[in-house]
RNA sequence: GACCCGUUCGUCUAGCGGUUAGGACUCUGGAUUUUCAUUCCAGCAACAGGGGUUCGAUUCCCCUACGGGUUGCCA
């Protein structure tokens, strides 16, 4: 029997990191053993569901490289694959475990007749649980028909597993109190249940529960920030589970290869953001110069620059020193726009050195006789310039940076001198050395 | 409150009876780079506490503390 795993959000909210990881899990768990990923939206509950929530789902997934095999847009021999669309199905299961006598009404509503006895449930994760059902007090038979005739997600979430042939439902850990009382259904159904797997919760950065409004807490944030595809999908990898190796750094591809539930922990992670922009970088390492202008271009846009001319060169520049892609505009704005501002701190050191002013001037001089323009021949005029005013080229390179960028950080002075072209150069040069001075 | 799960550097983690407790992020130094960044090297920093079991516990068991989850006619 070949795996076959789900990803059941409900649409009431935006898409979460959590959840996001939940529908990873599911999905590398599928693609590693050949099986099929199915994407189930459980929108039973009409007050609380939007169209916003569902398209958050949809492009969260679609944004990470999660591809569905049966669900929204794909046909599949399971559907449907909305929950508001199923009651056909639920009926007569409902009938099933009234005809066995395990279901009875109260108050208008159907309760479930729990089996008195423990449970014990073989969590792919969490091991052996085992929670007692003798223990009426802590375990209420539980409602599964409202009054109004709908039914109540411990229902149709195990009626749909169940239709669906779900192999491995793999879920937060958050369900764990609510597996035995699955499992209980699948029983008095005569069916079997699915093999669980509840994964550890990811926290924020305190320590406290992460949820709505919070820091990082929805996925359409990081996109907005800057933030790769795959980095996110690399470092929500990394949260809980365990490549069991120094490795960290991970493509999808790769995820799947060594993804298995046997690494995955039983403690909450927090979530660091830290960590997580060092992992964009290094995805972002990995990129050639043109994909990196591209990835970079919505962010120039954004910002006012324009992205046709130097744009794709000036962005290229600044590859090795992001971690952000919304760095990106900040750190290219002097290529790109015919003013810039000058840092009064890297004014500052400039200024700590007397000669820098004379030096500045005179490269500027020199720069304008120079026939023929490149990084090498700059440089080396940088270098020439100092040497005939008595001084070292080092000294001079740093206030030249600062004449041109208005920065003490940035691209390497060579590529700025060659990207900006001999008349830019010596145009700043002068302009600035008046203001510094 | 009851029930359940968890607890290794600040954070993410490796470890599955004997290790100088390893790696990564962050931070601090240094090297390289005539500039910036990358890179490299070094350093700081952890087994929650108490009992057992054992020749020997970070590893196994119990208790406590702390954290999290569940306790809906939400999902």
């Amino acid at each position: 029997m070949s795996v076959r795993t789900r990803f059941a959000p409900s649409p009431t909210g935006y898409l979460h990191v959590g959840g996001a990881r939940t529908a990873l899990f599911s999905w590398l768990f599928a693609r590693k053993h050949g099986g099929s990923f199915v994407l189930r939206v459980e929108d039973t509950d009409e007050a609380r569901n939007t169209p916003e929530a569902r398209d958050a789902i949809f492009s969260g997934l679609k944004w990470l490289g999660l591809d569905w095999d049966e669900g929204e847009g794909k046909s599949g021999d399971y559907g449907p694959y909305n929950q508001s669309e199923r009651r056909a199905n639920y009926d007569p299961w409902f009938e099933v475990l009234r005809e066995k006598n395990r279901v009875y009404e109260h108050d208008g509503a159907w309760r479930f007749r729990f089996e008195r006895k423990p449970v014990t449930m073989h969590d792919l994760v969490c091991g052996e649980v085992t929670i007692d059902y003798r223990d009426e007090s802590n375990t209420p038979d539980m409602v599964i028909r409202r009054s109004d005739g709908s039914y109540v997600f411990h229902f149709v979430n195990v009626v749909d597993d169940l239709d669906m042939r779900i192999t491995h439902a793999i879920r937060a850990e958050d369900h764990l109190m609510n597996t035995p009382k699955h499992l209980q259904l699948f029983e008095a159904l005569g069916a079997p249940a699915p093999q669980y797997a509840h994964i550890p919760l990811i926290l924020n950065p305190d320590g406290s529960k992460m949820s709505k409004r919070d820091v990082g807490a929805a996925l359409g944030d990081y996109s907005r920030q800057g933030f790769l595809p795959s980095a996110v999908v690399n470092f929500l990898a990394l949260l809980g589970w365990s490549p069991k190796s120094d490795e960290e750094i991970f493509t999808l591809d790769e995820l799947v290869a060594r993804f298995s539930l046997e690494a995955v922990n039983r403690s909450p992670s927090r979530f660091d953001a830290e960590k997580c922009a060092w992992v964009n970088q290094q995805h972002l390492l990995k990129l050639d110069s043109a994909a990196f202008a591209e990835a970079a271009k919505p962010f120039a846009q954004a910002a006012g620059l324009p992205v046709d001319g130097d744009y794709p060169a000036a962005a290229a520049l600044v590859r090795e020193k992001v971690r952000l892609l919304s760095e990106v505009p900040a750190a290219i704005h002097f290529l790109l726009a015919d003013s810039f501002d000058l840092d009064p701190e890297a004014v500052e050191k400039v200024r700590a050195n007397p000669a820098a002013k004379d030096l500045l001037s005179a490269l500027a001089d020199d720069f304008g006789k120079l026939a023929d323009w490149s990084a090498e021949a700059a440089k080396h005029q940088i270098g020439e310039t100092a040497k005939a005013a008595g001084a070292k080229p080092g000294q001079l390179m740093f206030p030249v940076r600062v004449a041109l960028s208005g920065k003490s950080g940035g691209p390497d002075l060579g590529d700025i001198l060659a990207l900006l072209g001999r008349d830019r150069c010596v145009a700043r040069l002068r302009a600035s050395t008046g203001k510094i001075g």
